[in-house]
Formats: structure tokens, sequence, C-alpha cells
DNA sequence: GTGGTCTAGACCACT
DNA sequence: GTGGTCTAGACCACG
């Protein structure tokens, strides 16, 4: 795998982000050990301090528990899983009508372009 | 006016993103004076030197230029105000459509989800 | 029994203060053998080599003695017990006052507090 | 100033929990600049990383803002600010009360005992 | 082999 | 000079 970083974000933030989605995407399941901070920072092309930054993260938010000596897990709690991700559209939709309106464009109104995006786009 | 910066992104682009989008908006119409580099200053709560960087990206990007010894305006050409608008628009709704898809989430879908969730957010 | 371990303290510790624990509140009882060390893996779904180590710990400080081919056995000592329990309650009453301390409460000041939080806590 | 650390625990939680203490006593008044994280380090004769993760635990609980490129200051707000020191004290007293009952002294037994303590320490 | 901690030292953006 | 980020490399406890 091949990851570009963009310079102007942390490494660790981004790092959190790709894992995050993963775990949103079921590539990573409930309950299911996860890669070691070694082998995700040989993945990442990244120094394992930095993977622990960004795990650690997570780690705060409850997605993943930590088995001292065995390894790292994604939550068996799947409340957690699935508010995360309808927290995350929740955001994504807010963060369209909030960007909209910063350029005077209204929920209607936006709602309309969006649907009429083909033409836009 | 009172801003409270974000603390992750450097002043100046805030500050730029704020010029920009009262320009959009229309506060600063074609062709008009913008405030003087200190009147903004006071108006931001920072310094000169980072109003300064904050203007040159935006005369880099062709939307205001400098006159000198009278000042900076914001440009003539209503194509580059009208374009930024457009491009604006169709940035929002490529990070909408990109951010969905990240999670899983195919345009179809995202639009189906935005359109009803108009009485959520 | 189930036990949940505190992923932030070696598990062998913890096993180890549960024992002591039951040792004090007379569980296992002076001169009483106890559970082998396959029993109590079971009892703590533990590796036996972490009860190993827990034990061994309890026999350092004179708690429990090892019978070469019966088994291990609580101390008969009935200093050894009762020490221990004084120990542990001056030790409670010591860190009581000394964390009040840390945060600039003093002793008569402490038990004031204490006195009327009965109700509180 | 000389610090002696616990081997025990982490260097970092230690750290942590002098300068919480510091700000509970009021040695870091509201709103007051900290130390720089190098001043620390020289202070506590630790790395700047290790400072680093010890004040980013106390920024998480809101006991400190961090002002980019100025410092670090206290939180202006009160109640967090008193709301740790009833937490604290209220901490206190429960882990009393707790560590007793582990050993079989109810809280009636506990409180007799503490009142007592003059002959027992 | 697992995660956790720590250090030394470097570079960066911002003011 | 301030905080933030990152790396390389080391050592440790645990199971």
């Amino acid at each position: 795998m091949n990851f570009s970083f963009d310079n102007q974000t942390p490494i660790y933030m981004q790092i959190m982000e790709v894992i995050k989605t993963d775990i949103i995407l079921g590539k990573y399941s409930s309950g299911q050990k996860l890669p070691s901070v070694r082998e995700f920072a040989v993945q990442f092309n990244a120094n394992p301090n930095t993977i622990q930054k960004a795990l650690f993260e997570l780690e705060w938010i409850g997605l993943i528990v930590t088995e001292r000596t065995s390894g790292k897990y994604v939550t068996k709690d799947q409340n957690v899983l699935l508010k995360l991700r309808d927290d995350k559209v929740a955001k994504i939709i807010e963060d369209f009508f909030n960007s909209m309106d910063k350029i005077g464009i209204d929920k209607d109104k936006a709602l309309q372009i969006i649907n009429d995006n083909k033409e836009i786009v």
C-alpha cells in the first residue's frame, strides 16, 4: 500500500483518519485484532511513535482497546461503531451546509444546487 | 468585530479565508478599495505582517490588485469573481461527495441522505 | 468468579492483591492449604506462570509458605497475619492524609471533611 | 527543585500530577502563563517530549490551554479549577472507603478508626 | 512479539 | 523563543 501524506496536516492525524475510516468500512471489524504498531509503522512508512500517537487518539474515543502484551483490538461495542459512522455522516452534512452558508447560499438553495450538480461539476 | 481563531491553522490563512468570503459575499465589491493593512490589523486584532501575508496570497490568485501609493482594490475582472464563487461551490460539492465516498456511501446514496436530513441537521 | 483486570497494572499484581485480601478477610485462614496453581489459573482465567509470579511475591512477604510436594499454605504465624491487616489499615490512613496534604488540606481539615462527607460519598 | 521519580509509574504521569497539584494549590493561578515546555524539561530533568505528553493530558481535561507561539496558560474557567479540586477531594474520600471496604471494614468502622488514628499511626 | 516509555536531536511555522 | 511534529533508537514489563 502506498500513502502520500498531505504536508499541511500532521502525519499522525492522517493515519488516524485512515485507520478510523478503515474501521468504519469494516476492513477491521468489531473485536478484531489490529496490526501491531510495528506493522502499521511499516505499512505507513512512519515511525512507531507516530503510529502510537494516532492509535492513542482512537483509543481515547473508545474506538479501539489495548490488551497489554497481546495487541490492540477494535472495540466490541457496536454502539460506538454505529455512532461513529452516524456522527461522521452528520458532520459531513453539517459541513456542507455551513460551507454553503458562508458564501451566502441557504439550505434550500444548497439542496437545489447539489441535486442539479451534474451540470455544475 | 470579534474573531476566534482556530489554533490548528495559521492565522494568516484564516484571515485570508474571511476576506475571501467577504469578497464573494459582496461586502467588498468589484473595484472597491479594501481597508488598509493597518485597519485590517486592528479589525482582526492581528499583526500587520500577518495581514500582509494574507493579502499577498489573495493578490496571487488575482482576487485583489495593489495600486501603488493608493491601496489595495478588489479586482474589476468580473470573471474572476464569478469563477471564484463557482469554484467554491464546485469545491464544496466535490468535498461532500468525496467525504461520503470515503465512508462507503456513493453519490446516489449521499444525495438521498442529504435530502432526507434537512430536518435532522 | 469473574475478574475484570485493570489494563494499567500487571495482572500478576492484581491477582496478588486479590489473594492477599482474601487472606486478610479470612477466606483462606491461618495454616490452610491454598488452591493449586492450576486451580487459581482457572479461577482467574490467567496463565499459570502469572499465578506463580503472584504467589512468589506473597511468599516473599511471608504470607504463604511452600511445602514441597504438598502445596502452598497460609502462614501459621499469626503475627504476620495481624500485622498485615494493621499495616494495610495504617497504609490506607497514611495515604488518605498524604493525598489531602498534597492538595493543601491539613490533617484537622481532612478529618473534618471526611466526617462531614459520609452522606455525600 | 529536585524531584525523585517513582520508578513504577511513568514519568509523564508523575509530572502531570505535580503540575496538576501546583495548579490546584494556586502556584500557577487562573489565566497565568505556565513555564515553557523547555523550562519544565530543565526543572524536571526530563525530555521536552515527556513534558509535552504530560501537558497534553492536562489540556485534554481542560485545565490548561495552548496559545500557539506564545505559550501554555492555566484556563480562565474558574469552574474547571474548582471542580478539579472537589473531584480530587471526593476521589480521595472514595478511595479511602473503598480500600477499607476491601479489607472488611465498613464505613462507620473506618470513620471510627481514622478519628482514633493518633494511636494507630 | 506486544505495547509503553523515554531520550536526544532535528526541523517547522508563527510572532 | 514558543509549541508541534517526527525520527531513530533504546530499554522495559508482560505473557
